[in-house]
DNA sequence: GGTGAAAGCGCG
DNA sequence: AAAGCGCGCTTTCACC
């Protein structure tokens, strides 16, 4: 699996990695490093001319490329028809070292705050204008730190230096630096998902539109179906000026119509009977898929039947993908029927059964519960075993089991697990346990939750002082306990996300090596790179779809499932435990 | 008039 | 007033 390999690829070959970054001159730089360290002498490449310089290193020879930010470094290339295999995220990377508890010598990397930057959407911040004259607030604060990292040759080549050394004194380099080649794959992939967007098929969104809204209405209209629902609520509470989109203001007309809610989200409302409570849920369900998913997301996000959403990769501190703009990570089931392949195309859709407790099961080496999911749903695997009744039972004590819930049918139900998956069990209480106590716990591969931070070593010291108050321990111990849940989570949820990148960086290597196809007038708006091979569409913590040529439904179908297969086996080696996916191949493209 | 918090709800 | 983790986005409303 050469493109998760760091110090040697597994294909026997030495790697090299080429560093690239802007030169004093302002053009580019490029000095390429061989594994014992040795360093060309750095060649300068023109500005108009990084893209060819890129294609034909990338052609000549197994390079990984270091470069500062790949959102920033690869959108050009990818736009300019240029695709590479490997890189190495310099800003990404900082950020798992810089905290990894398992780095022995973070001293170097910390004294690189520059470095030390948060994710960013692609779309750069505006900058004020220079000649502005400063407000109060600006000299009062502190200097505006850069949002950016260095993007300079120079910079980078120490940077890449010092995470260097970081990871050859990290507990174990091996795993870390896995990790360090599947964020980096990670960063490659969002930017050419980004790239070549999610098939769309607009007239059958605004067929769902339509039928549950009604015909696109004017600009700043309500839609003919909310007004209808709307008037139905008003009439059921004899009121005539509802004020439906004010949640406040709803909430005081509820109450003094004898509805004694005490906010009004869908699921307290359920709760209670009274002929304005059915119209007034189907008002939200509509007003969201209004301004949430409605005619104005389409026209802003869908341009030549794509859907071009912008990931964050790293933007979660489990180390799962965030999304800025377009809201890739909430598209609503309701417009699944949405997306579409183009005309001879297909899209082969997985995702992952019960991928965080079987990440679980193999992380504890639990063997009844790596039993339980063996050739089977996970939770029916529960249900057989005795531990619990029903599968709704047993998915609602799992997810009690890692998010920690302490009350309710989920918390009541957990013991139950504890008694049946003690090795599981103990794992996730431990993460909880250190987390409660201030403590660090990692993921499989190393990635590591910070230190808490200052508010709450206050709260906790607060605590014990002398002259404590009850409300001050409660405090203290609800913090702990609040934090105790997030690390409890987090190494589940963290190793979950490090297989789904092992899984996608796996597949996109086996999807580029399909031989090409006839280009299709349609395919042509993915752009030159993914016009005529299976490529990724669409990725989603534990699901990932593939545009693919019909001709290849099946082989893609066969290489989801084998990298799936691979992900498991790089993690948790000979673990039995299995990582079954519900696959299926779209039957309908788009007409012709 | 712009900004930020909170409510509410969609996704895993 | 969600119980129980992690997010983004839209709207309203209080505030400067």
């Amino acid at each position: 699996m050469p493109e998760l390999a760091t110090a040697s690829s597994a294909d026997g070959t030495a790697a090299r990695w080429c560093v690239i970054g802007r030169d004093a001159r302002g053009g580019w730089g490029a000095v390429e490093l061989a594994p014992d360290g040795a360093r060309s002498a750095a060649v300068s490449i023109a500005l108009d001319r990084l893209a060819d310089f890129v294609e034909q290193r990338e052609r000549a020879a197994s390079l990984r490329w270091v470069w500062h930010d790949t959102a920033r470094q690869y959108a050009p290339l990818l736009a300019a028809g240029v695709r590479v295999e490997r890189c190495h995220d310099l800003r990404l990377c900082h950020q798992i070292l810089r905290h990894a508890g398992s780095v022995g010598e973070p001293a170097q990397l910390r004294g690189a705050p520059e470095w030390n930057a948060p994710p960013e959407a692609a779309t750069a911040p505006v900058a004020p204008p220079a000649d502005a004259p400063p407000t109060l607030f600006d000299v009062v604060a502190e200097p505006r730190r850069s949002r950016g990292v260095p993007d300079g040759l120079a910079e980078a080549l120490d940077e890449f230096d010092r995470q260097r050394s970081a990871l050859a004194s990290a507990r174990e380099p091996g795993r870390l630096g896995l990790l360090l080649a599947a964020e980096s794959a990670g960063a490659l992939i969002a930017a050419e998902l980004s790239a070549a967007g999610v098939p769309w098929d607009v007239d059958e969104h605004d067929r769902v539109l339509s039928e549950a809204l009604g015909p696109r209405p004017a600009p700043d209209a309500k839609p003919a179906r909310m007004l209808e629902v709307g008037a139905m609520v008003r009439r059921e509470l004899g009121s005539p000026d509802v004020p439906l989109d004010s949640p406040p203001r709803l909430l005081r007309v509820l109450r003094a119509a004898g509805i004694e809610v005490d906010s009004t989200s869908q699921w307290e409302l359920a709760q209670h009977e009274h002929p304005a409570i059915a119209p007034l849920l189907h008002y939200k369900k509509l007003a969201r898929l209004l301004t949430a998913n409605g005619w104005a997301w389409l026209d802003e996000w869908v341009r030549d039947g794509r859907y071009r959403p912008l990931y964050v990769p790293g933007g979660v501190v489990t180390g799962r993908w965030a999304s800025s703009g377009g809201g890739a990570l909430q598209i609503p089931r309701q417009l699944r029927p949405a997306l579409r392949a183009d005309p001879g195309w297909t899209l082969v859709s997985a995702d992952v059964a019960q991928l965080e407790p079987r990440v679980l099961a193999a992380m504890a080496g639990d063997r009844a519960m790596t039993e339980a999911g063996a050739g089977k749903d996970l939770y029916a695997g529960i249900v057989e075993s005795g531990a619990v009744a029903t599968r709704q039972e047993a998915k609602l004590a799992m997810l009690g089991a890692m998010y920690g819930a302490t009350t309710g049918e989920s918390g009541r139900l957990v013991p139950r697990l504890r008694r049946a998956y003690p090795a599981a069990m103990d794992l996730v209480d431990e993460a909880a346990a250190e987390g409660a106590r201030g403590g660090w716990v990692s993921t499989w591969l190393g990635r590591s939750t910070q230190p808490p931070g200052q508010e709450w070593e206050h709260v906790q010291s607060s605590a014990s002082m002398p002259d404590a108050t009850g409300r001050d321990e409660a405090a203290a111990r609800r913090a702990a306990r609040d934090r105790g849940r997030f690390t409890r989570n987090f190494v589940v949820q963290g190793t979950a996300a490090e297989w789904a990148l092992c899984w996608i960086a796996d597949l996109r290597q086996r999807l580029a090596a399909f031989a090409p196809v006839e280009v299709s007038q349609a395919a042509r708006a993915s752009g030159p790179i993914f016009s005529r091979r299976p490529h990724l569409a669409f990725f989603l913590h534990d699901e990932v779809i593939v545009h693919a040529p019909v001709a290849h439904a099946v082989a893609v179908a066969a290489d989801v499932r084998e990298s799936a297969r691979a992900a498991g086996l790089l993690l948790f080696g000979d673990s039995a435990v299995e990582f079954p996916l519900d696959l299926r191949i779209a039957e309908r493209a788009a007409k012709e």
